[in-house]
DNA sequence: TCTAGATTATTGCATTTGCAACTATTGTCA
DNA sequence: TGACAATAGTTGCAAATGCAATAATCTAGA
């Protein structure tokens, strides 16, 4: 029998919430939101990335993603540029600023996430990380909204 | 050695942000946002509450939460009530055309829960359910944003 | 080559959101 | 009791968000 309280995408939602807010107060000092931090953390791992990559990764829009990355740009937290051989797309990167302030974050990230899953073993961690990226893959993007078939 | 992309607060969201975007274009027909119908299932599982416990609940701040219960009470699903023995709090139900609504959506929140979990086991989905859990009461509640003692 | 279509990002606009300030009511304790 | 503090909810305002429309570039086929 169904109950709200008791189903996994409210679950999901109220475990995601809380933690994400606990870490924007962490980086609010920053003037950083977590989708920013993202963003950060995604160029400090893969070095680059277009626009549309990093909004798949950090799960947000992509008009949201081009405001937000446009305010990093204007901090110097990040560089953009377009590619000669492809002026259609923008490549994305850390400046040196930009992967300072990333090094010095993720250590809370890491803190946070020790502090979250803190009673559970090892391996318990690794199922809840598979169980996450199963339900992910098990539902579809949502890319185009509406209709399936115009 | 930390890695956004396998990190849990990431792999969550990624999830969750997911599994809300589907539900969202499911009952988007019926003019309802997510945190609606968690207010609605809410409802329908406790029969009334207020409104500082239904943000509590539904995980959204209590001004949003006061609009949105204003949107629904305009359209007759939901009533609040101020009790004469307490006038400062605000009561909310479902009506019965709520109630005729969360009926007829809450299968489809059944549904898309089972497309989720589609290949885990009841082991694996408690111990999901079990994790989801721990990690909320493993962090802090963020009630007054800013400065711990005042 | 030239044109139609697809891809990628940006911008306009309306909606949603959150914080802070405010109102109203209740609780406390001197 | 009377005043001050605490609780509950609402509203103003600015910032963030998402969808739709647009701009710019690239791709493919006639």
């Amino acid at each position: 029998m169904y109950k709200l309280t008791d189903s996994v995408p409210y679950l999901l939602n109220r475990a995601g919430v809380r933690i994400a807010e606990v870490f924007a107060q962490r980086i609010a000092e920053d003037n950083l939101s977590v989708a920013m931090y993202r963003v950060l953390a995604m160029l400090k791992e893969r070095r680059e990335s277009t626009l549309g990559d990093l909004a798949d990764v950090v799960s947000v829009e992509i008009s949201t993603l081009s405001r937000l990355v446009g305010t990093l740009a204007k901090r110097k937290l990040v560089s953009r540029t377009r590619p000669e051989d492809n002026g259609r797309i923008v490549i994305v990167r850390l400046t040196p600023q930009g992967e300072a302030l990333t090094e010095r974050l993720m250590p809370l990230a890491v803190e946070l996430e020790r502090t979250a899953v803190q009673d559970m073993s090892d391996e318990e961690v690794a199922a809840l990380k598979k169980a996450l990226r199963r339900m992910h893959s098990n539902l579809p993007a949502m890319s185009g909204k509406g209709k399936v078939a115009g």
